[in-house]
DNA sequence: GGGGCTGTGAAACAATCGTTTGAAACGTAC
DNA sequence: GTACGTTTCAAACGATTGTTTCACAGCCCC
């Protein structure tokens, strides 16, 4: 019979791969059970073990089914920057673009809890699935390590790892919780225009990242005087 | 009898404290059993309950612990920086050091997994302890949010409670995935050296938030020609 | 020596978890 | 139609979860 309904039949797998993704998402990898999988897919409770072997395999289905293209179009907006500088220094901003959009694009498009799960993916208890989920970013930490070097051509490498690691914590921090945020300030710091967000968490990460160096480990602290505070040009 | 044991008459309640301290910020709160938890202590399995009444009312407790006495001294730290200061702006690095010294601290005392507590604290699924959280920082939110606008008058208030938040989130990062990035770099960058860590987390949360918002939302992004990387003062 | 209070002990509670089972329904090829 | 491999179904499995129960020990005070 011809299929008129408005889903054009999608297939079960599919569907607890969605419904999965979403409850994981929202409440979290161990907080959500097989039944609630099952029911909001419309699925029987016994078809994740019949399509996947086991919950710990439908997690880590769920995670690489994203964090495959995201880090695919990373290392792609990379390319793009790379030879956009040609044989001068990479942008340092249009670096970290190409690091940080696919991320945050991840949250708008199918589904918008996929940010929070690639949040998630960063801090998994389970240690299995964290080995798991490094190895999708090993190409891109290197990858990007060599691009970060050569727009900032001074500063060790150690420094670069350690910056681009405190901007991933941004990331998912502000993946996770900008509710929080804006409970605390009283609805005063809200993430609905995204664009803004972006441009927002992207200035902090140009300016983090890009800063010298001027105490790695034993320079005197504040050892130069009432230096002006703010003082930016 | 007298009581001449090594440890010096340590209660129940207190081990239990101790112990679901330790391996909530080992394992993460739900993983950890109330079975583990008694057992640690040397405790009967019902002694939670009777002492806490819930596992959730001991959560709650062990974060209340060491997050009333850590933003304490976040805001006696802050005292300090602005009494130095006095009638001048307050310096920006002594207000940052002020919020991240005492949670870095936290890692280093008693326990050494305080800090991964705090950071955790700060993605619990479950909303009714985020609240409970959240409201252990509201003055400090505000106090700080306070001393930062008088650091650096002209920023917008909204931008700097932003600008915190990152650094929020690379702190929480920094807390609980040191262990990833030591593995993601093949062991070139390890968190070993506390002190260095912080300097380098102070080094990056200045820059980041004392940066100049230069691209709120429209401004275009790559409109400065290859500009010097590492350039500045 | 009793009453009251605080704390501990072993055992069981009901609930929920992920997983397994065996049979029924499906479409397809012969 | 029949056989076959795939998928779905209801039901149950054993294990583990947080919590409760009730009996018993310790202690202080009258």
């Amino acid at each position: 019979m011809p299929n008129s309904s408005p889903e054009p039949e999608i297939g079960t797998r599919e569907r607890l791969l969605d419904t999965a993704e979403e409850l994981f998402s929202a409440h979290g990898l161990r907080e959500t059970t097989m039944r609630q999988i099952t029911a909001g897919a419309g699925a029987n409770l016994a078809a994740v073990n019949y399509h996947f072997g086991s919950k710990t395999a439908l997690v880590a289905e769920v995670f690489r089914r994203r964090l495959e293209p995201m880090n695919a179009e990373r290392l792609r907006l990379l390319d793009e920057a790379l030879a956009r500088a040609g044989d001068d220094r990479p942008d340092l901003r249009a670096v970290l673009t190409a690091f940080i959009v696919p991320a945050l694009r991840l949250g708008r498009g199918a589904g918008q809890g996929l940010f929070q799960l690639m949040a998630r993916a960063h801090l998994a208890p389970d240690p299995e699935l964290r080995r798991l989920v490094a190895g999708q970013f090993e190409d891109v930490a290197r990858r990007f390590g060599a691009a970060l070097s050569l727009a900032l051509p001074g500063a060790p490498m150690d420094e670069l790892f350690w910056r681009v690691f405190f901007v991933v914590g941004s990331m998912c921090h502000t993946a996770l919780n900008t509710a929080l945020l804006s409970e605390v300030t009283h609805g005063r710091c809200t993430a609905d225009d995204e664009d803004a967000v972006l441009a927002r968490l992207l200035d902090f990460a140009v300016a983090g990242v890009s800063t010298a160096a001027h105490t790695t480990t034993s320079a005197a602290p504040p050892a130069r005087g009432p230096r002006a505070p703010g003082a930016r040009p």
